[in-house]
RNA sequence: GCCUCUUUAGCUCAGUUGGUUAGAGCGUCGGACUGUUAAUCCGCAGGUCCUUGGUUCGAGCCCAAGAAGGGGCGCCA
């Protein structure tokens, strides 16, 4: 026992114990990631490593990579040593299992390297079938090998990036002491109206049982009415919120509008905080601390990640033509983000600029600024982020009738207290308002909107007992993705994308 | 859903005014080399030119319809 923990001391000095497994402990040689290794001092320390390889070079030397880290690890093994059906099953993508020595590395680019001693395929991978190359494939491409486009530096960097920013959301609000609620995926109302929805049913839809007067009868389904998957969990983080004070969901929304566009997907993530006793300044205080805490976490944390992605983007930036290239880096406009306040500014304000602006007076919008109360088109959007302050923008205060009827009315009658946060290149990152606790104004507000208001008399009933006032948001899980990372599709920064015509994986 | 562009080898792409046997780089395979860094050098193989129909003596190229993908717009997060 003496002796396996002193050779345990010696061969993970630099490792945190974290990382070892109490099995490990008692194995003779330890079980490493590729992390690990490369955090460590090569002492000539024995150890066992398993990944897949991303190349082999000249009989020798095998890239491995096992996705703890975007770098991958050398394996030296002489051939000479080794029998030629071994030899010839490392291949690109192949899986194997090497144990032996990690030593200084002769080359030039890495520190240490691990000669190899033993050396068990686990996987084969067929190098005339396998479709992945050591080389650079359109995203186009991966996005048709969904199943298999993980293995790439590009793809497993962004999965690391997004599983440090959900785990920094929770983080952000558990340290302010919300709670995270579980809003329900099946739902029995469109209440919210934010969307087209999917049906849940259990009906055989090849024999639809009917009512007598010939309407599909629901009281045959498994909910005993129409039912369907949620396109928001914000109402009943509202019912939680007139208790827990301040809670917030994160999970699946889904919305069965048929969009095609790089910023949307049939199935995707939303964090829907919502506070009591918040109104709408600090509504977009918590947004824009939560988007400020999230962008410094990851570039603490994910620095080698976020690397690897800017400079793939300024890469792919020399390919464009000079107007269309982005002023910034990756790195350099999520700095500029933590670094500057957002600017915030009225709807009735961004109205004026834009009447005001060049693009406009030239005739250069495809839909003209002209009359307050019209809702902002994407390219008035853009002016305002890309163009005229060059940074995010909140707007608030817009028109009651572009808006949900939960937001709260202001005193004016004409506008409520509802805030977009828009972000360059990605538009419309968050969403939300203060919301309507007055029991009348909301009320009267569902009757022009021609709301149900029987059905949602469980909502209603926050306003009737003890109602106070409060706010909260939506913010896309995926387009904060977008930004983070700097890709442009949304279809690339979540594992399974859906969207019209497909749910293929 | 609307507008627009694209579809040629496993991948990324070229293909002249419609003309004989459709090309390149990378990859694969075979060989050489063996401390490489997307190794290097030599060689072979690899094609439903997205599909269907049409025009023509002749179509990868022209026309029509459809499919898939990209970009823009709408809906929104």
């Amino acid at each position: 026992m003496v002796l396996v923990f002193e050779r345990l001391l010696v061969s993970n000095t630099k490792i945190n114990a974290k990382n070892i497994s109490l099995r490990q402990i008692f194995d003779a040689v330890p079980r490493l990631d590729v992390k690990s290794i490369l955090s460590m001092e090569p002492i000539g320390q024995e150890l066992i490593i398993h990944g897949w390889v991303r190349n082999f070079r000249s009989n020798r030397f095998i890239a491995l990579n096992d996705g703890s880290s975007i770098n991958n690890f050398q394996l030296v093994i002489d051939f000479e040593k080794f029998p030629e059906e071994v030899i010839k099953r490392i291949s690109v993508g192949s899986c194997i299992k090497a144990t032996g020595k990690l030593n200084p590395s002769l080359g030039a680019v890495q520190k240490s390297e691990l000669v190899v001693d033993t050396l068990d395929i686990l996987g084969d991978s067929d190098p005339a079938l396998y479709p992945l190359q050591p080389k650079k494939h359109s995203l186009e491409f991966l996005r048709d090998i969904a199943h298999l486009r993980f293995r790439t530096n590009t793809f497993s960097a962004i999965f690391r990036i997004r599983h440090a920013v959900a785990f920094a959301i929770h983080q952000f609000f558990n340290d302010r002491g919300f709670f995270y609620l579980h809003s329900p995926i099946i739902t029995a109302s469109d209440a919210e109206g934010a969307g087209e929805t999917f049906q849940v049913t259990t009906l055989n839809l090849d024999k639809i049982p009917r009512t007598e007067e010939g309407e599909i009868d629901y009281k045959k389904d498994f909910f005993s009415r129409p039912s369907n998957l949620t396109v928001s969990g914000q109402l009943e983080a509202e019912l939680a919120a007139l208790a827990l004070s301040k809670v917030y969901t994160f999970g699946p929304t889904f919305r069965a509008e048929n969009s095609n566009t790089p910023r949307h997907l049939a199935e995707f993530w939303m964090i829907e905080p919502e506070v009591a006793f918040n109104d709408l300044n600090d509504n977009m205080d918590l947004a824009e601390d939560m988007l400020k805490y999230v962008i410094q976490y990851i570039l603490s944390n994910c620095s080698e990640d976020l690397k690897f992605l800017n400079d793939r983007d300024q890469e792919e930036q020399k390919q464009k033509p000079q107007q269309e290239r982005n002023e910034f880096s990756l790195l350099e406009k999520l700095d500029f983000c933590l670094k500057n306040n957002f600017e915030r500014i009225s709807y009735t304000e961004a109205i004026e600029i834009l009447k005001n602006s060049n693009p406009n007076k030239k005739g250069k919008f495809q839909y003209p600024v002209e009359k307050w109360g019209t809702d902002l088109q994407s390219e008035h959007e853009r002016y305002l982020v890309e163009k005229h302050f060059k940074k995010p923008v909140i707007l608030y205060n817009y028109p009651k009738e572009i808006k949900a009827f939960y937001m709260r009315q202001n005193i004016d009658n004409t506008t409520v207290a509802a805030m977009d946060i828009l972000f360059p290149g990605i538009g419309e990152i968050v969403g939300g308002s203060q919301r309507e606790e007055r029991l009348e104004k909301l009320e009267s507000r569902m009757k022009e909107m021609h709301r149900p208001i029987q059905e949602m008399y469980w909502y209603l009933d926050t306003r009737r007992y003890g109602t106070c006032p409060h706010a909260g948001f939506g913010l896309g899980f995926e387009r904060l993705i977008l930004f983070v990372t700097g890709m442009s599709n949304i279809r690339d920064v979540i594992p399974f994308p859906r969207y019209p015509g497909n749910a293929e994986f």
